[in-house]
DNA sequence: ACAAAAGTGTTGACCATACACCCATGC
DNA sequence: GCATGGGTGTATGGTCAACACTTTTGT
């Protein structure tokens, strides 16, 4: 029996982005390390798996107590897994992802703050290899799912959601006049009737996601680029 | 630090995938259990994870009890857990996944068997939710990976190809000769000079996989269906 | 009137579908 | 010759990228 068993320590490692609509920034949230090892590197927000607690709870438990969380979906990314050479010891990491608004999003604690993904510190463990994977996770999402929508407010114009888009995918990723086509041929974006009127310039049309009309498309891999 | 630690079962589980080319048959390996728990139910290949192993070791080491390995890749599907509500046991198992040729694939010992997906028993745990996530994982993986020709011979007609599509999607997901041309304009197909000479009717084109010209296109999300 | 931003339309190239049709072989 | 399976071609309709154009606002 004893043969059997390893030494283990369970953790989970999240990996948590936020859209910053305004000003089209893409962030990750990073605390600073106040112990060994990796004293005062950056890392994920992550923890050891407590008595008593499931995965996801370590998972929420961790990140509530560096943001105010609201309706927060966390999605299981991958398992990393390393064993000590020395001590045998393995530590496996469950990581998580989840996509915030970065408006709505309060920061608690001084060692928590947001990162733009195109200067980041140096990561500690392999906390950088883990971002990546949820990077790609992030990117493929938006093509394939509506997850966009989560994270814009409630009535938004066209351009909102492609700045959106433009801000994960980067520049480029298509034509904005095709984009708002393809978008609104799916159907599942209602006229809200109202404008939004912001300085100079035609006033766009606000939208509201509709599930329902979205809900028979699910199971079709729909590209939204 | 004791009130970090949680009493844990790691374990893994794989759920290995066969295409019987000839006939048309899509497999996954079952055993079936001599234990308690759920004795004599069928259940995926799955092990406890021993002192000095990695999770792939584990995963390697029980496959290597039940079939005859040879360039085996295994690919990590998800991470299933489950806290025992008497024993507070925490117990996680990580799942793999891969393809492989049923004809090359040689059973060892008796208890472990190839199933039809049509007709399964009723499997031991959760196996059946694991299973079903890799069989969405497999039919994934074959619309946007060159899955299929690991698990083809390395001369193979382009009807063996179609043929082994309409076993994992089912029947009708393309028109033959559409699928014909999509993957030839690809350009990773080669022509091997050679026919097959099956019986009547005209002798079929053998191509073979190449794969420096299909790297290029590896990192876009080219449709095979 | 003019600039700015929203929104529409047009064009040509490409691609998918559903077939019809031709080709090479065994009997 | 003819059945059988391999392989090619084609007409239609749709989709996509690029870009020109029109509309609605503030100043």
């Amino acid at each position: 029996m004893k043969k059997e068993l390893t030494d283990l320590r369970l953790g989970v490692d999240n990996v948590i982005f936020s859209v910053d609509a305004q000003f089209n920034r893409l962030f990750v949230l990073l605390v600073k390390r106040e112990q060994l090892p990796y004293k005062d590197y950056w890392g994920l927000p992550g923890t050891i798996v407590r008595q008593e607690e499931s995965l996801e709870d370590a998972a929420y438990r961790i990140l509530s107590e560096k943001i105010q969380l609201k309706n927060l979906y966390l999605e299981q990314l991958y398992t990393f897994s390393n064993r000590d050479q020395d001590s045998q010891v393995l530590y496996l990491s469950v990581s998580h992802f989840a996509l915030l608004r970065y408006e709505e999003t309060m920061l608690i604690g001084q060692n928590a703050s947001w990162h733009s993904l195109l200067e980041l510190p140096k990561l500690a463990f392999n906390h950088r290899e883990i971002l990546n994977y949820g990077y790609k996770r992030l990117r493929n999402k938006l093509e394939y799912s509506p997850i966009a929508f989560e994270v814009l407010p409630e009535l938004f114009t066209l351009n909102n959601l492609y700045q959106l888009y433009c801000t994960i995918l980067g520049e480029n990723f298509s034509d904005y006049s095709n984009f708002r086509s393809r978008l609104l041929k799916f159907g599942f974006l209602t006229d809200s009737g109202t404008k939004a009127y912001v300085g100079i310039g035609r006033p766009a049309t606000l939208y509201r996601f509709d599930p329902d009309a979205f809900a028979p498309l699910k199971d079709y891999p729909l590209l939204f680029v």
